[in-house]
DNA sequence: CCTTTCCGCTAACACTGTTAGCTAACGTAA
DNA sequence: TTACGTTAGCTAACAGTGTTAGCGGAAAGG
């Protein structure tokens, strides 16, 4: 029953949202998820500001995800398959291995700084959504596609097993290592394209030697 | 009003105990904040938890610090004074440069197992703590350190400036980088040994092309 | 028509950071 | 001693958080 004018509206809200409601409730909170992460940070990221943009109540939310961590988790691994494909399309590109390396190491610096939040919520420290409890195989896709070249440049060299392994984890951590330090914004060199030039010096000086 | 010497002085005793009493309360509440961040994580740190566990109401705290942030913010200074003082050690006791390279990376890696809850208050991306606002001096500490020491290298071998500079950099970010995807726990090497072998041989396959 | 299902809501619980404003104890001066 | 000013440390509130129990009304099935 409606008593005042307040509800009346309120009502008509819903009404509203009812005629353009959308097909995949799950897709939306995401989607508005995003939004809010990236316009206010994961931080400030709250289940009722995102029932505020969906134009749903609190609990809604609840029949889609577990908790809010779950909403984060499920973010981050929408920022894992993003990176992957554009890892995919330049496997592609790229026959050559060396050619190879240093377009993976141009995507993840581009991936980084294009999704400042995505970069976060994947590789931040401490995250809600990440650690020990939360094993997420997507985590290891840079790897597995740095590895593969680097095993292919050691057929041709007749390197062994294990020093593929040192390689590719040195090379992963270059690259991630570089990304993160930049990231935090403490380091006194402010010119992003130093930055960028310190990244394909190094990965450069690492081809090198391979 | 003060008559004589002997007042002035009780006076000032009286001052300097309650400048004491007061400095006492701040460092008791880090320790006590460290410590229930040690026990449960920087998430789940409370202001109400930490005035609990000092017997003082909550408003105290706010005497001593600004908000919360300005707590956590002061515990990754501590850790990066307890890293600096581990770090001058060993420059103090390792004079040839390679060695001491070795010695810095051994100590970062120690540092960040030993102490995980600093390591991630001082290099977590997105910390409530860290970020563009809140620079730190002291988060070059690190990187200050091999600096020296790949400078040291650098005039034996006629290298130029920007040549030192990429390499401090390139080792600061593998250090660095392996330890935090070690850290994260994502990794499929679980073996902590194997992962150390991955570190010294990273290390000792670039000082090699130093 | 009545009954059952279930969607989406309200309202609550137990927390969180933060602060306004009071009380009582203290040091100081008369 | 008494009176006064300072201030330390308190209570209680405000506005927010994640999360869930339980209710109402609309739709679906008979």
């Amino acid at each position: 029953m409606l008593t005042s004018l307040g509800e009346w509206e309120e009502s008509m809200g819903i009404l509203e949202r009812k005629i353009r409601q959308k097909e995949n409730m799950r897709t939306t909170i995401m989607a508005v998820a995003l939004q809010l992460v990236k316009d206010e940070g994961w931080q400030s990221l709250s289940i009722r500001k995102i029932a505020d943009a969906i134009e749903y109540s609190v609990p809604v939310i609840y029949d889609h995800f577990a908790n809010k961590e779950d909403i984060l988790f499920e973010l981050s691994l929408d920022g894992f398959r993003l990176l992957q494909r554009t890892l995919e399309k330049n496997k592609r590109a790229y026959p050559d291995p060396f050619q190879r390396l240093r377009a993976y190491a141009d995507a993840y610096w581009n991936f980084a700084f294009k999704n400042p939040e995505y970069y976060q919520l994947m590789y931040g420290l401490g995250m809600p959504c990440s650690g020990p409890g939360k094993i997420k195989p997507e985590f290891n896709t840079f790897r597995d596609h740095i590895g593969d070249a680097i095993e292919e440049i050691a057929q041709d060299k007749k390197k062994d097993e294990s020093e593929v392994c040192f390689r590719t984890y040195a090379f992963w951590s270059v690259v991630h290592g570089l990304i993160s330090i930049v990231m935090m914004r403490c380091s006194d060199i402010d010119d992003s394209t130093m930055n960028k030039k310190v990244l394909d010096e190094t990965v450069e000086a690492f081809i090198k030697n391979l």
